[in-house]
DNA sequence: CGGCTTCTTGATCAAGGTCAACCTTTGTGG
DNA sequence: CCACAAAGGTTGACCTTGATCAAGAAGCCG
Protein backbone atom coordinates (compact mmCIF):
# COMPACT_ATOMS: atom_id res chain seq x y z
CA UNK A 1 0.00 0.00 0.00
CA UNK A 2 1.39 3.08 -1.10
CA UNK A 3 0.20 6.03 1.02
CA UNK A 4 -1.56 8.83 -0.50
CA UNK A 5 -2.32 12.07 1.31
CA UNK A 6 -6.03 12.52 2.31
CA UNK A 7 -8.19 14.89 4.18
CA UNK A 8 -7.81 14.11 7.55
CA UNK A 9 -10.87 13.09 9.29
CA UNK A 10 -11.17 13.24 13.41
CA UNK A 11 -13.29 10.81 15.19
CA UNK A 12 -15.46 14.06 16.53
CA UNK A 13 -16.07 15.31 12.78
CA UNK A 14 -16.72 11.36 11.68
CA UNK A 15 -19.61 11.30 9.54
CA UNK A 16 -19.66 7.98 9.13
CA UNK A 17 -20.29 7.03 12.85
CA UNK A 18 -22.86 9.07 13.01
CA UNK A 19 -25.20 6.78 11.05
CA UNK A 20 -28.19 5.07 12.90
CA UNK A 21 -26.37 1.98 11.66
CA UNK A 22 -23.71 2.13 14.48
CA UNK A 23 -23.42 2.39 18.02
CA UNK A 24 -23.04 5.94 19.67
CA UNK A 25 -19.46 6.59 21.61
CA UNK A 26 -19.78 8.18 24.61
CA UNK A 27 -17.04 10.74 24.98
CA UNK A 28 -14.69 8.94 26.66
CA UNK A 29 -14.78 5.90 24.26
CA UNK A 30 -14.37 8.91 21.45
CA UNK A 31 -11.40 10.77 23.26
CA UNK A 32 -9.96 6.91 23.49
CA UNK A 33 -10.73 6.26 19.63
CA UNK A 34 -9.11 9.61 18.67
CA UNK A 35 -6.05 8.80 20.30
CA UNK A 36 -6.18 5.30 18.83
CA UNK A 37 -6.40 6.88 15.21
CA UNK A 38 -3.24 7.79 14.09
CA UNK A 39 -3.33 8.28 10.19
CA UNK A 40 -5.88 9.04 7.50
CA UNK A 41 -4.85 7.24 4.37
CA UNK A 42 -6.03 7.47 0.65
CA UNK A 43 -5.67 4.33 -1.29
CA UNK A 44 -5.92 4.45 -5.34
CA UNK A 45 -8.33 1.51 -7.01
CA UNK A 46 -6.29 -1.93 -7.65
CA UNK A 47 -4.19 -1.13 -5.14
CA UNK A 48 -3.55 -3.29 -2.01
CA UNK A 49 -4.46 -2.07 1.37
CA UNK A 50 -2.58 -5.86 2.89
CA UNK A 51 -1.28 -8.65 0.95
CA UNK A 52 -1.38 -12.49 2.45
CA UNK A 53 1.37 -13.03 5.24
CA UNK A 54 2.00 -9.57 6.14
CA UNK A 55 3.02 -9.08 9.50
CA UNK A 56 2.16 -6.27 11.55
CA UNK A 57 -0.27 -4.25 9.70
CA UNK A 58 -1.84 -2.05 11.83
CA UNK A 59 -6.10 -2.06 12.86
CA UNK A 60 -7.71 0.01 9.96
CA UNK A 61 -11.44 0.89 9.50
CA UNK A 62 -12.74 1.52 5.77
CA UNK A 63 -13.84 5.41 5.79
CA UNK A 64 -14.82 5.64 2.09
CA UNK A 65 -15.08 3.57 -1.10
CA UNK A 66 -15.40 -0.42 -1.47
CA UNK A 67 -12.20 -2.80 -1.15
CA UNK A 68 -12.57 -6.76 -1.48
CA UNK A 69 -10.63 -9.15 1.14
CA UNK A 70 -9.53 -12.36 -0.98
CA UNK A 71 -7.39 -15.57 -0.86
CA UNK A 72 -5.85 -17.42 -3.52
CA UNK A 73 -7.39 -21.00 -3.65
CA UNK A 74 -6.35 -24.93 -5.36
CA UNK A 75 -4.71 -23.70 -8.68
CA UNK A 76 -4.35 -19.69 -8.18
CA UNK A 77 -7.62 -18.81 -8.46
CA UNK A 78 -8.91 -16.00 -6.65
CA UNK A 79 -11.74 -15.97 -4.38
CA UNK A 80 -12.63 -13.03 -2.98
CA UNK A 81 -13.62 -13.77 0.45
CA UNK A 82 -16.13 -10.32 1.11
CA UNK A 83 -16.49 -6.53 -0.03
CA UNK A 84 -15.28 -4.33 2.35
CA UNK A 85 -17.65 -1.37 2.84
CA UNK A 86 -17.59 1.66 5.09
CA UNK A 87 -17.54 1.29 8.81
CA UNK A 88 -15.81 -2.25 8.29
CA UNK A 89 -12.70 -3.22 10.06
CA UNK A 90 -9.55 -4.25 7.51
CA UNK A 91 -6.93 -6.64 9.16
CA UNK A 92 -8.72 -7.13 12.82
CA UNK A 93 -6.88 -10.59 12.35
CA UNK A 94 -3.29 -8.69 11.96
CA UNK A 95 -3.70 -7.04 15.26
CA UNK A 96 -4.23 -10.30 17.06
CA UNK A 97 -2.71 -13.19 15.49
CA UNK A 98 0.22 -11.48 14.28
CA UNK A 99 -0.36 -11.73 10.28
CA UNK A 100 -3.50 -11.82 8.15
CA UNK A 101 -3.78 -14.94 5.52
CA UNK A 102 -5.64 -12.72 3.16
CA UNK A 103 -5.08 -10.06 0.63
CA UNK A 104 -6.99 -6.76 0.44
CA UNK A 105 -7.35 -4.31 -2.28
CA UNK A 106 -9.16 -1.19 -3.54
CA UNK A 107 -11.87 -1.57 -6.08
CA UNK A 108 -12.45 2.15 -5.89
CA UNK A 109 -10.96 5.10 -4.62
CA UNK A 110 -10.84 4.10 -0.81
CA UNK A 111 -9.73 6.05 2.33
CA UNK A 112 -8.69 4.35 5.37
CA UNK A 113 -8.52 5.29 9.30
CA UNK A 114 -5.95 3.93 10.72
CA UNK A 115 -5.52 2.79 14.29
CA UNK A 116 -2.25 2.23 16.30
CA UNK A 117 -2.41 4.86 19.23
CA UNK A 118 -3.21 1.97 21.44
CA UNK A 119 -3.36 -1.74 21.06
CA UNK A 120 -6.77 -3.91 21.75
CA UNK A 121 -5.47 -4.99 24.66
CA UNK A 122 -5.72 -1.15 25.92
CA UNK A 123 -9.40 -1.15 24.16
CA UNK A 124 -10.33 -4.09 25.79
CA UNK A 125 -9.30 -2.80 29.40
CA UNK A 126 -10.50 0.97 29.31
CA UNK A 127 -13.88 -0.06 27.65
CA UNK A 128 -15.49 -2.69 28.39
CA UNK A 129 -18.37 -1.94 26.49
CA UNK A 130 -16.88 -1.08 23.18
CA UNK A 131 -15.12 -4.33 23.30
CA UNK A 132 -17.96 -6.62 24.17
CA UNK A 133 -19.89 -5.14 21.06
CA UNK A 134 -16.91 -5.54 18.53
CA UNK A 135 -17.27 -9.10 19.90
CA UNK A 136 -20.57 -9.30 19.05
CA UNK A 137 -19.86 -8.20 15.47
CA UNK A 138 -18.23 -11.21 15.12
CA UNK A 139 -20.72 -12.93 15.73
CA UNK A 140 -23.05 -11.53 13.38
CA UNK A 141 -20.44 -11.65 11.10
CA UNK A 142 -20.63 -15.40 12.00
CA UNK A 143 -23.70 -15.65 11.29
CA UNK A 144 -23.57 -14.02 7.67
CA UNK A 145 -21.10 -16.63 6.82
CA UNK A 146 -23.25 -19.31 8.04
CA UNK A 147 -25.87 -18.47 5.47
CA UNK A 148 -23.63 -18.06 2.83
CA UNK A 149 -22.20 -21.89 3.79
CA UNK A 150 -25.74 -22.94 3.77
CA UNK A 151 -26.92 -21.44 0.59
CA UNK A 152 -23.33 -22.25 -1.03
CA UNK A 153 -23.88 -26.01 -0.54
CA UNK A 154 -27.71 -26.31 -1.09
CA UNK A 155 -28.83 -23.37 -3.99
CA UNK A 156 -27.96 -23.15 -7.25
CA UNK A 157 -26.31 -19.97 -9.32
CA UNK A 158 -29.33 -17.97 -9.12
CA UNK A 159 -29.73 -18.41 -5.71
CA UNK A 160 -25.51 -17.46 -4.86
CA UNK A 161 -26.36 -14.31 -7.24
CA UNK A 162 -29.27 -13.30 -5.51
CA UNK A 163 -27.76 -13.44 -2.14
CA UNK A 164 -25.44 -11.58 -3.20
CA UNK A 165 -27.14 -8.82 -4.76
CA UNK A 166 -29.52 -8.48 -1.49
CA UNK A 167 -26.91 -8.90 1.41
CA UNK A 168 -24.79 -6.02 -0.26
CA UNK A 169 -27.84 -3.64 -1.04
CA UNK A 170 -28.63 -4.53 2.33
CA UNK A 171 -25.43 -3.49 3.73
CA UNK A 172 -25.14 -0.48 1.87
CA UNK A 173 -28.76 0.47 3.00
CA UNK A 174 -27.94 0.23 6.25
CA UNK A 175 -25.37 2.88 5.80
CA UNK A 176 -27.56 5.47 3.65
CA UNK A 177 -25.63 4.78 0.12
CA UNK A 178 -28.75 3.11 -1.33
CA UNK A 179 -31.13 5.38 -3.19
CA UNK A 180 -34.90 3.62 -3.45
CA UNK A 181 -33.90 -0.15 -4.76
CA UNK A 182 -30.87 1.19 -6.47
CA UNK A 183 -27.63 1.11 -5.10
CA UNK A 184 -23.63 1.34 -6.54
CA UNK A 185 -22.35 -1.75 -7.63
CA UNK A 186 -18.80 -0.99 -8.50
CA UNK A 187 -17.78 -4.50 -9.71
CA UNK A 188 -16.48 -6.37 -12.67
CA UNK A 189 -18.16 -9.34 -13.80
CA UNK A 190 -14.83 -11.19 -12.74
CA UNK A 191 -15.60 -9.46 -9.13
CA UNK A 192 -18.95 -11.12 -8.66
CA UNK A 193 -17.92 -14.22 -10.21
CA UNK A 194 -14.76 -14.74 -8.08
CA UNK A 195 -17.48 -13.67 -4.68
CA UNK A 196 -19.72 -16.21 -5.76
CA UNK A 197 -17.48 -18.79 -7.44
CA UNK A 198 -18.73 -18.90 -10.58
CA UNK A 199 -17.23 -18.55 -14.08
CA UNK A 200 -17.55 -15.08 -15.77
CA UNK A 201 -19.55 -17.35 -18.82
CA UNK A 202 -21.85 -19.12 -16.51
CA UNK A 203 -22.54 -15.58 -14.10
CA UNK A 204 -23.44 -13.89 -17.43
CA UNK A 205 -26.40 -16.41 -18.22
CA UNK A 206 -27.58 -15.89 -14.86
CA UNK A 207 -27.67 -12.17 -14.84
CA UNK A 208 -29.28 -12.53 -17.89
CA UNK A 209 -32.06 -14.41 -16.34
CA UNK A 210 -32.37 -12.09 -13.57
CA UNK A 211 -32.85 -9.33 -15.89
CA UNK A 212 -35.12 -11.05 -18.76
CA UNK A 213 -37.21 -12.24 -15.57
CA UNK A 214 -37.59 -8.79 -14.33
CA UNK A 215 -36.06 -8.60 -11.11
CA UNK A 216 -32.88 -7.09 -11.08
CA UNK A 217 -30.66 -5.58 -13.61
CA UNK A 218 -26.86 -4.43 -13.53
CA UNK A 219 -26.58 -0.70 -15.27
CA UNK A 220 -23.72 1.37 -15.88
CA UNK A 221 -22.38 0.03 -12.23
CA UNK A 222 -25.21 0.31 -10.22
CA UNK A 223 -27.61 -2.79 -8.89
CA UNK A 224 -31.30 -2.17 -9.48
CA UNK A 225 -33.41 -4.27 -7.70
CA UNK A 226 -36.71 -4.27 -9.57
CA UNK A 227 -38.76 -6.95 -7.78
CA UNK A 228 -37.32 -7.56 -4.26
CA UNK A 229 -40.18 -10.50 -3.35
CA UNK A 230 -39.16 -12.76 -6.26
CA UNK A 231 -35.13 -12.16 -5.34
CA UNK A 232 -35.33 -12.73 -1.83
CA UNK A 233 -37.95 -15.86 -2.74
CA UNK A 234 -34.78 -16.95 -4.51
CA UNK A 235 -32.70 -17.93 -1.80
CA UNK A 236 -34.73 -17.75 1.38
CA UNK A 237 -33.82 -14.89 1.92
CA UNK A 238 -34.53 -13.58 6.01
CA UNK A 239 -37.17 -11.01 6.51
CA UNK A 240 -34.98 -7.85 7.65
CA UNK A 241 -35.14 -7.78 11.58
CA UNK A 242 -34.50 -4.29 12.40
CA UNK A 243 -30.26 -4.72 12.08
CA UNK A 244 -28.54 -4.26 15.61
CA UNK A 245 -25.82 -1.76 15.81
CA UNK A 246 -21.90 -2.22 14.75
CA UNK A 247 -19.48 -1.31 16.70
CA UNK A 248 -17.28 1.14 14.70
CA UNK A 249 -13.92 2.59 16.14
CA UNK B 1 -32.99 -30.30 25.09
CA UNK B 2 -33.49 -33.25 28.23
CA UNK B 3 -31.45 -32.63 31.03
CA UNK B 4 -29.90 -35.57 32.20
CA UNK B 5 -27.90 -36.29 35.41
CA UNK B 6 -23.78 -35.69 35.56
CA UNK B 7 -21.29 -35.70 37.78
CA UNK B 8 -20.62 -31.75 38.33
CA UNK B 9 -17.07 -30.99 37.55
CA UNK B 10 -15.93 -28.18 39.25
CA UNK B 11 -13.89 -25.94 37.28
CA UNK B 12 -11.26 -25.76 39.83
CA UNK B 13 -10.75 -29.73 38.87
CA UNK B 14 -12.09 -28.85 35.21
CA UNK B 15 -8.86 -31.50 33.23
CA UNK B 16 -10.64 -30.27 29.60
CA UNK B 17 -8.79 -26.79 30.73
CA UNK B 18 -5.30 -28.45 31.77
CA UNK B 19 -4.73 -29.26 28.39
CA UNK B 20 -2.00 -27.03 26.66
CA UNK B 21 -4.24 -26.14 24.40
CA UNK B 22 -6.09 -23.46 26.00
CA UNK B 23 -4.94 -20.78 28.05
CA UNK B 24 -3.95 -20.87 32.08
CA UNK B 25 -6.67 -19.16 33.82
CA UNK B 26 -5.71 -16.98 36.67
CA UNK B 27 -7.32 -17.75 40.17
CA UNK B 28 -9.17 -14.81 39.76
CA UNK B 29 -10.60 -15.84 36.96
CA UNK B 30 -10.96 -19.44 38.05
CA UNK B 31 -13.53 -17.84 40.65
CA UNK B 32 -14.96 -16.12 38.28
CA UNK B 33 -15.80 -18.61 35.92
CA UNK B 34 -16.72 -21.44 39.00
CA UNK B 35 -19.43 -18.86 39.56
CA UNK B 36 -20.64 -18.39 35.94
CA UNK B 37 -21.06 -22.11 35.88
CA UNK B 38 -24.63 -23.11 37.01
CA UNK B 39 -25.16 -26.72 35.93
CA UNK B 40 -22.75 -29.70 34.55
CA UNK B 41 -25.50 -31.32 31.85
CA UNK B 42 -25.86 -34.57 30.16
CA UNK B 43 -27.16 -35.51 26.51
CA UNK B 44 -28.10 -38.49 24.80
CA UNK B 45 -26.67 -38.88 21.15
CA UNK B 46 -29.47 -37.69 18.49
CA UNK B 47 -31.08 -35.24 21.39
CA UNK B 48 -31.14 -31.64 20.75
CA UNK B 49 -28.60 -29.18 22.80
CA UNK B 50 -30.64 -26.33 20.86
CA UNK B 51 -32.79 -25.39 18.45
CA UNK B 52 -33.16 -22.93 15.49
CA UNK B 53 -35.20 -19.87 16.20
CA UNK B 54 -34.41 -20.48 20.36
CA UNK B 55 -34.29 -17.52 22.26
CA UNK B 56 -32.60 -17.26 25.98
CA UNK B 57 -30.39 -20.17 25.60
CA UNK B 58 -27.24 -19.85 28.00
CA UNK B 59 -23.71 -19.88 27.13
CA UNK B 60 -22.70 -23.45 27.53
CA UNK B 61 -19.21 -24.99 26.44
CA UNK B 62 -19.21 -28.48 25.55
CA UNK B 63 -17.12 -30.23 27.99
CA UNK B 64 -16.88 -34.32 26.32
CA UNK B 65 -18.58 -35.86 23.58
CA UNK B 66 -19.22 -35.02 19.86
CA UNK B 67 -21.76 -32.75 18.44
CA UNK B 68 -22.89 -30.79 15.23
CA UNK B 69 -23.81 -27.29 14.66
CA UNK B 70 -26.60 -26.96 11.40
CA UNK B 71 -29.02 -25.21 9.82
CA UNK B 72 -31.67 -26.57 7.19
CA UNK B 73 -30.81 -24.73 3.51
CA UNK B 74 -32.98 -24.74 0.32
CA UNK B 75 -35.15 -27.93 -0.15
CA UNK B 76 -34.98 -28.25 3.74
CA UNK B 77 -31.62 -29.91 3.20
CA UNK B 78 -29.35 -30.32 6.43
CA UNK B 79 -26.25 -28.54 6.39
CA UNK B 80 -23.52 -29.32 8.95
CA UNK B 81 -22.05 -25.59 9.99
CA UNK B 82 -19.23 -27.38 12.14
CA UNK B 83 -18.79 -30.15 15.03
CA UNK B 84 -18.12 -29.15 17.83
CA UNK B 85 -15.60 -30.55 20.30
CA UNK B 86 -14.39 -30.88 24.43
CA UNK B 87 -14.06 -26.79 24.71
CA UNK B 88 -15.77 -25.57 22.16
CA UNK B 89 -18.35 -22.74 22.43
CA UNK B 90 -22.14 -23.63 22.32
CA UNK B 91 -24.97 -20.99 21.94
CA UNK B 92 -22.52 -18.02 22.22
CA UNK B 93 -24.62 -15.95 19.83
CA UNK B 94 -27.55 -16.62 21.91
CA UNK B 95 -26.10 -14.77 24.86
CA UNK B 96 -24.89 -11.84 22.77
CA UNK B 97 -27.39 -11.68 19.37
CA UNK B 98 -30.90 -12.32 21.58
CA UNK B 99 -31.62 -15.62 19.57
CA UNK B 100 -29.10 -19.05 17.83
CA UNK B 101 -29.82 -19.08 13.97
CA UNK B 102 -28.90 -22.82 13.95
CA UNK B 103 -29.57 -26.14 15.73
CA UNK B 104 -26.98 -28.16 17.94
CA UNK B 105 -27.52 -31.71 18.12
CA UNK B 106 -25.45 -34.60 20.20
CA UNK B 107 -24.14 -37.45 18.38
CA UNK B 108 -22.66 -39.22 21.38
CA UNK B 109 -23.11 -38.82 24.67
CA UNK B 110 -22.28 -35.54 25.66
CA UNK B 111 -21.58 -33.45 28.75
CA UNK B 112 -22.11 -29.57 28.74
CA UNK B 113 -20.99 -26.97 31.47
CA UNK B 114 -23.65 -24.24 31.82
CA UNK B 115 -22.40 -20.72 32.12
CA UNK B 116 -24.99 -18.01 34.11
CA UNK B 117 -23.96 -17.14 36.64
CA UNK B 118 -22.63 -13.99 35.15
CA UNK B 119 -23.22 -12.42 31.77
CA UNK B 120 -20.64 -11.54 29.09
CA UNK B 121 -20.72 -8.11 30.21
CA UNK B 122 -19.88 -8.82 33.84
CA UNK B 123 -16.89 -11.25 32.29
CA UNK B 124 -15.87 -8.09 29.68
CA UNK B 125 -16.14 -5.75 32.56
CA UNK B 126 -14.31 -7.89 35.15
CA UNK B 127 -11.90 -9.54 32.93
CA UNK B 128 -10.31 -7.68 29.81
CA UNK B 129 -7.54 -10.52 29.42
CA UNK B 130 -10.01 -13.47 28.98
CA UNK B 131 -12.79 -11.48 26.85
CA UNK B 132 -9.55 -10.31 24.27
CA UNK B 133 -8.82 -14.08 24.40
CA UNK B 134 -12.30 -15.24 23.42
CA UNK B 135 -11.97 -12.10 20.36
CA UNK B 136 -9.00 -13.75 19.51
CA UNK B 137 -11.09 -16.88 19.28
CA UNK B 138 -13.44 -15.51 17.02
CA UNK B 139 -10.99 -14.37 14.81
CA UNK B 140 -9.40 -17.83 14.37
CA UNK B 141 -12.75 -19.12 13.96
CA UNK B 142 -13.71 -16.98 11.02
CA UNK B 143 -9.76 -17.85 9.51
CA UNK B 144 -10.61 -21.58 9.27
CA UNK B 145 -14.54 -20.51 7.46
CA UNK B 146 -12.35 -18.21 5.12
CA UNK B 147 -10.01 -21.44 4.73
CA UNK B 148 -13.13 -23.58 3.73
CA UNK B 149 -14.73 -20.97 1.94
CA UNK B 150 -11.98 -20.74 -0.99
CA UNK B 151 -12.03 -24.40 -0.99
CA UNK B 152 -15.26 -24.92 -1.22
CA UNK B 153 -15.46 -22.86 -4.81
CA UNK B 154 -11.62 -23.95 -5.98
CA UNK B 155 -11.24 -27.33 -4.88
CA UNK B 156 -13.22 -30.66 -5.62
CA UNK B 157 -14.68 -33.44 -3.68
CA UNK B 158 -11.33 -34.89 -2.91
CA UNK B 159 -9.91 -31.49 -1.44
CA UNK B 160 -13.28 -30.78 0.60
CA UNK B 161 -12.89 -34.40 2.18
CA UNK B 162 -9.20 -33.88 2.74
CA UNK B 163 -9.60 -30.81 4.46
CA UNK B 164 -12.42 -32.65 7.00
CA UNK B 165 -10.04 -35.06 7.63
CA UNK B 166 -7.08 -32.95 8.44
CA UNK B 167 -8.96 -30.56 9.95
CA UNK B 168 -10.37 -32.72 12.67
CA UNK B 169 -7.80 -34.64 13.00
CA UNK B 170 -5.59 -31.70 14.46
CA UNK B 171 -8.56 -30.66 16.61
CA UNK B 172 -8.56 -33.29 18.08
CA UNK B 173 -4.89 -34.18 18.08
CA UNK B 174 -4.87 -30.43 19.95
CA UNK B 175 -7.17 -31.73 22.84
CA UNK B 176 -5.08 -34.74 23.10
CA UNK B 177 -7.64 -36.87 21.36
CA UNK B 178 -5.91 -38.01 18.79
CA UNK B 179 -3.05 -41.41 19.31
CA UNK B 180 -0.54 -41.45 16.45
CA UNK B 181 -2.14 -41.30 13.36
CA UNK B 182 -5.85 -42.21 14.18
CA UNK B 183 -9.01 -40.66 16.07
CA UNK B 184 -12.23 -41.30 16.93
CA UNK B 185 -14.58 -40.04 13.96
CA UNK B 186 -17.98 -41.43 15.36
CA UNK B 187 -19.81 -39.91 12.47
CA UNK B 188 -22.22 -41.95 9.80
CA UNK B 189 -21.61 -40.90 6.08
CA UNK B 190 -24.82 -38.91 6.13
CA UNK B 191 -23.05 -36.76 8.49
CA UNK B 192 -19.91 -36.27 6.30
CA UNK B 193 -22.13 -36.13 3.50
CA UNK B 194 -24.19 -33.15 5.02
CA UNK B 195 -20.83 -31.36 6.39
CA UNK B 196 -18.91 -30.60 3.16
CA UNK B 197 -22.42 -30.68 0.55
CA UNK B 198 -21.46 -34.03 -0.96
CA UNK B 199 -24.52 -36.52 -1.80
CA UNK B 200 -23.69 -39.77 0.51
CA UNK B 201 -23.23 -41.91 -2.74
CA UNK B 202 -20.38 -39.62 -4.07
CA UNK B 203 -18.97 -39.99 -0.82
CA UNK B 204 -18.61 -42.82 -0.92
CA UNK B 205 -16.74 -43.43 -3.83
CA UNK B 206 -14.88 -40.65 -2.95
CA UNK B 207 -14.07 -42.41 0.42
CA UNK B 208 -13.12 -45.72 -1.62
CA UNK B 209 -10.51 -44.06 -3.35
CA UNK B 210 -8.68 -42.32 -0.71
CA UNK B 211 -8.67 -45.65 0.98
CA UNK B 212 -7.89 -47.44 -2.43
CA UNK B 213 -4.35 -45.03 -2.68
CA UNK B 214 -3.70 -46.01 0.95
CA UNK B 215 -4.23 -42.35 2.09
CA UNK B 216 -6.86 -42.40 4.47
CA UNK B 217 -9.21 -44.55 5.70
CA UNK B 218 -12.62 -44.94 7.90
CA UNK B 219 -12.84 -48.38 9.85
CA UNK B 220 -14.88 -48.81 12.94
CA UNK B 221 -15.85 -45.24 13.73
CA UNK B 222 -12.05 -44.29 13.95
CA UNK B 223 -10.15 -42.21 10.82
CA UNK B 224 -6.72 -43.37 9.95
CA UNK B 225 -4.41 -41.08 8.60
CA UNK B 226 -1.98 -43.32 6.81
CA UNK B 227 -0.32 -40.52 4.44
CA UNK B 228 -0.35 -37.60 5.77
CA UNK B 229 1.47 -35.73 3.63
CA UNK B 230 -0.07 -36.82 0.42
CA UNK B 231 -3.71 -36.25 2.10
CA UNK B 232 -2.46 -32.30 3.15
CA UNK B 233 -1.39 -32.16 -0.66
CA UNK B 234 -4.95 -32.77 -2.03
CA UNK B 235 -6.13 -29.41 -0.85
CA UNK B 236 -3.02 -27.31 0.10
CA UNK B 237 -3.13 -27.78 3.74
CA UNK B 238 -1.18 -25.13 5.62
CA UNK B 239 1.67 -26.41 7.80
CA UNK B 240 1.03 -26.19 11.06
CA UNK B 241 2.22 -23.20 12.99
CA UNK B 242 1.94 -23.86 16.56
CA UNK B 243 -1.36 -23.34 17.43
CA UNK B 244 -2.20 -20.30 19.81
CA UNK B 245 -3.82 -21.34 23.24
CA UNK B 246 -7.75 -20.99 23.03
CA UNK B 247 -9.86 -19.11 25.57
CA UNK B 248 -11.66 -21.29 27.40
CA UNK B 249 -14.17 -20.93 30.26
C1' DC C 1 -8.85 4.37 -36.17
C1' DG C 2 -6.40 0.43 -34.05
C1' DG C 3 -5.62 -2.14 -29.79
C1' DC C 4 -6.96 -3.10 -25.26
C1' DT C 5 -10.10 -5.16 -21.78
C1' DT C 6 -14.67 -6.65 -20.73
C1' DC C 7 -18.82 -8.97 -21.77
C1' DT C 8 -21.86 -12.28 -24.21
C1' DT C 9 -23.17 -16.39 -26.71
C1' DG C 10 -22.67 -21.04 -28.40
C1' DA C 11 -20.82 -25.91 -28.33
C1' DT C 12 -18.83 -29.45 -25.79
C1' DC C 13 -17.43 -31.82 -21.56
C1' DA C 14 -17.03 -33.45 -16.74
C1' DA C 15 -18.07 -33.56 -11.79
C1' DG C 16 -21.25 -34.68 -9.08
C1' DG C 17 -26.45 -35.30 -8.31
C1' DT C 18 -30.41 -38.47 -8.63
C1' DC C 19 -32.71 -42.84 -8.97
C1' DA C 20 -32.69 -47.58 -8.20
C1' DA C 21 -31.02 -51.94 -6.86
C1' DC C 22 -28.52 -54.50 -3.77
C1' DC C 23 -25.50 -55.62 0.09
C1' DT C 24 -24.17 -55.28 5.11
C1' DT C 25 -24.67 -54.19 9.75
C1' DT C 26 -27.38 -53.43 13.76
C1' DG C 27 -31.13 -54.19 16.44
C1' DT C 28 -35.45 -56.46 18.26
C1' DG C 29 -38.94 -59.64 19.48
C1' DG C 30 -40.10 -64.49 19.67
C1' DC D 1 -30.12 -67.97 19.22
C1' DC D 2 -32.49 -67.17 15.18
C1' DA D 3 -35.61 -64.50 11.94
C1' DC D 4 -36.64 -60.63 10.11
C1' DA D 5 -36.88 -55.63 9.89
C1' DA D 6 -34.77 -51.31 9.47
C1' DA D 7 -31.03 -48.48 8.89
C1' DG D 8 -26.78 -47.60 6.81
C1' DG D 9 -23.50 -48.22 2.97
C1' DT D 10 -22.03 -49.34 -1.84
C1' DT D 11 -22.42 -49.65 -6.83
C1' DG D 12 -24.14 -48.71 -11.45
C1' DA D 13 -26.81 -46.04 -15.12
C1' DC D 14 -28.28 -41.82 -16.44
C1' DC D 15 -28.98 -36.72 -16.17
C1' DT D 16 -28.13 -31.75 -14.82
C1' DT D 17 -25.46 -27.86 -13.71
C1' DG D 18 -22.05 -25.25 -14.55
C1' DA D 19 -16.90 -25.34 -16.31
C1' DT D 20 -14.13 -24.97 -20.33
C1' DC D 21 -12.98 -23.69 -24.97
C1' DA D 22 -13.66 -20.64 -28.71
C1' DA D 23 -15.37 -16.93 -31.30
C1' DG D 24 -17.33 -12.52 -31.60
C1' DA D 25 -19.45 -8.05 -29.97
C1' DA D 26 -19.07 -3.81 -27.17
C1' DG D 27 -16.85 -0.42 -24.75
C1' DC D 28 -12.89 2.52 -23.79
C1' DC D 29 -8.87 5.03 -24.41
C1' DG D 30 -4.52 6.11 -26.79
Amino acid sequence: MTATNAEYVQCAECVLRRKPLFRPLSDAEIKFVAEMKTAHVAVRPREHIIETGQVGAPLMTLYEGWAIRYRRGIGGRRHILSFVLPGDPVAAESALLGKVEYSVMALTPVALCVFHGHSMAELFAAHPDLALALYRDQLEGIRSFDFEAVNGSTGDAVAQLAYLFLHTFDRLDERGLANGNVCPFPLKRADIADRIGLSTMHLSRTLAALKRQRIATLIDGNLHISNRARLARLVHYPAQDRAAQHAIL
